[in-house]
RNA sequence: GCCCCGGUAGCUCAGUAGGAUAGAGCAACCGCCUCCUAAGCGGUAGGUCGCAGGUUCGAAUCCUGCCCGGGGCACCA
């Protein structure tokens, strides 16, 4: 409907351009807006405003020129200027069921969109470097990309969900060490701790992991591995010198060999944990992308060379700069440290640019918003090497502080005192842990309240949309054990029966939909959906209060459960693109 | 110091590429279950949209400056 008022507006347009009203060249963008308030009509049109100066004329005097010159239409009933030159359309009631009968039909199909056109998007979200479980933090990427992710293919993407695993570099070796000196300790050895160690209790557990594998082919003395070590930093030294003395011993103790061993079992059992838990997050992904793939096949060197041979390299204090600072980055970045290795800035390059090589036109990246400092490096990067920024959309997302009633939760990595994704789905359940974090939009700081989320009142919005779904499947069972029946046919004949205020803006609600996906996806915010949603179970709940869908007159009856069952599917939808599900019983 | 995000009702937040009288939920107050699940509904009350300028037919929205809060500024990943 939007479309269509678009193009008759647009002709409205091209005919004043033909007479003269308006400059014959006349190009503007005709916005469609539904109005806000009911006593606008449905849609409002701003375009005589937009073009009155160009015209020459007041907004309001143009706006029935354009009237005027508006071809007529079957699906619209009446048009008035309003305002300060709004152009209200008011759609027929034929038109506006139409909405109804597109979501019966339709059914899960409803809402999809072409407005993607099969274009490829390559969405890479979470990619929590594997050194421990899923973290609070990491959920509200996960929801958020999960749920953009469904929300573009339903506006006619084809979207590649990726994981950029960091199995490569020094924290994963730590990771690997810190399994190691746990090992250590299960076969009897004692020592300390690192302050930089990962200390959570998984690193126990991949430790035991290790020892049921391995026995004691891989214990050494404690004295031995602990002998000479620098000043830790609680000791008043410098920690992260101590772990690295500490990680090389344990490279040098083992061999090369036994050490990848033990690496590859961290590593293993970290991913398989994340997988699992995004899994049960109902987040899944078409590829697990390997940071060490890309030094492997030599596509970090290859980069590095492609930026050499354009002159953007240089050489100094022993390390290979790349001049990012020529490119919009505030300083120039290091990409081969002085001991030779490359940087993860440097995988970073390789990794984007296999991405855009790999054929998508349009890629997302979701990152937490403390890397945004990283943003500008890898644009110019991308500049660098004679591809468009614009290419690589970076979506921050803010911080999600967990609290339990005015309690804020500590978070830490590091130290294993963190609330794992794990530990909140079983306590407030994924759905509701889904729909929290993806409510509000990715730059709002979110406050994630366990106590709220956990309620079954009517203070959490989860429950309050699934409920609006259950109580139309409650109202089927109702209708079963009355002896009555649904014809979807004769409803559909009687559609014109839902004259009720609140019909109209339940049909209203329910055509809005298909605007809100294509709305909510090109501007990549699903916090939109989760608002959408909201506001149309409110109207279901309404409605259900004020009138009985089971009457006795059978069109009436048809008609209205045409009208409901059609909610139920935009409701089930909508919270299937969230990853919440919509129980028909509560 | 520089950079990013936020500042809208007592609280938590929406506000759809600047649009008509700024909206929800919670909390507060008043009502509604012999009737399809009250995890619900109706009503009342609540606002100098951080502050000051600017842009224009029109600004919560765009621009500039300032104030407050959060985060980031590695040869870590």
């Amino acid at each position: 409907m939007k479309e269509k008022l678009r193009s008759l507006v647009a002709r409205a347009v091209d005919q004043l351009g033909r007479d003269g009203t308006l400059p014959a060249d006349t190009q503007v963008e005709i916005q469609v807006e539904r109005a806000r308030d009911k006593g606008h009509g449905d849609y409002a049109v701003n375009t005589a405003m937009v073009l009155a100066k160009q015209a020459g004329m007041k907004p309001r005097e143009l706006a029935e020129r354009l009237v005027a010159a508006l071809p007529d239409d079957p699906g619209v009933a009446g048009i008035t200027i309003a305002g300060p030159g709004f152009i209200n359309f008011e759609i027929t009631q034929e038109a506006a069921y139409a909405a109804v009968r597109d979501a019966l039909a339709e059914g899960a199909a409803y809402g999809r969109s072409k407005l993607g056109a099969g274009q490829r998007i390559n969405l890479e979200f979470v990619s929590a470097n594997p050194t421990g479980p899923l973290h609070v933090g990491h959920g509200r990427g996960a929801a958020f990309g999960g749920a953009l992710a469904s929300l573009l293919a339903a506006a006619g993407y084809d979207v590649h969900r990726e994981y950029y695993v960091n199995d490569a570099g020094r924290q994963m070796d730590i990771l690997a060490t810190s399994v190691w000196l746990r090992y250590l300790e299960h076969q009897g050895e004692s020592l300390r701790l690192p302050d930089n160690a990962y200390r959570g209790d998984y690193v126990r557990g991949i430790a035991r992991k290790l020892a049921g594998e391995k026995g004691d082919t891989l214990l050494q003395p404690a004295e031995v591995v602990m002998a000479e070590l620098p000043l830790d930093g609680s000791e008043g030294g410098d920690k992260e010198e101590y772990i690295d003395t500490l990680v090389t011993r344990c490279k040098t103790l083992l061999g090369p060999e036994a050490f990848a061993g033990v690496f590859q079992l961290a590593l293993d059992t970290v991913l398989e944990d994340i997988r699992d838990d995004l899994a049960a997050f109902g987040v899944t992904y078409d590829e697990w992308f390997s940071e060490r793939s890309l030094t492997d096949t030599g596509a970090v060197e290859r980069a590095l060379e492609r930026l050499d041979e354009a002159g953007h390299l240089y050489e100094a204090d022993g390390a290979v700069w790349f001049r990012s600072s020529a490119f919009g980055d505030e300083k120039d970045r290091v990409v081969r440290r002085d001991n030779g290795a490359t940087t993860y800035f440097a995988s970073d390059i390789a990794y984007h640019l296999d991405k855009l090589e790999r054929g998508y036109g349009h890629c997302i990246d979701v990152w937490g918003a403390d890397h945004h400092g990283y943003v500008p490096r890898v644009h110019a990067a991308l500049r660098a090497l004679d591809r468009d920024p614009e290419q690589l959309d970076i979506r921050l997302v803010q911080f999600a502080i967990l609290y339990r009633g005015s309690e804020r939760m500590p978070m830490s990595t590091r130290s294993g005192q963190f609330v794992t994704l794990r530990e909140l789905r079983e306590d407030v359940g994924a759905d509701a842990a889904r729909f929290f974090y993806v409510m509000r939009k990715p730059e709002q700081h979110l406050d994630f309240d366990l106590e709220l989320a956990k309620s079954e009142s009517s203070d959490n919005p989860v429950y309050y949309i699934q409920y609006a779904h259950a109580r139309i499947c409650s109202v089927l069972v109702q209708m079963r054990e009355k002896g009555l029946s649904h014809d979807p046919d004769n409803g559909d004949r009687h559609l014109t029966r839902l004259t009720e205020s609140h019909e109209t803006e339940l049909v209203s609600a329910i055509g809005r939909y298909p605007e809100l996906i294509e709305l909510a996806a090109r501007a990549r915010e699903p916090h939109q959906l989760a608002h959408y949603l909201r506001e149309l179970a409110s109207h279901v709940h309404t409605y259900y209060n004020a009138h009985q869908f089971l009457v006795e007159d059978p069109d009436l009856r048809d008609a209205r459960l045409n009208l409901v069952l059609a909610a139920r599917q935009v409701i089930r939808n909508g919270l299937g693109l969230l990853g919440v599900s919509a129980p028909e019983a509560m």
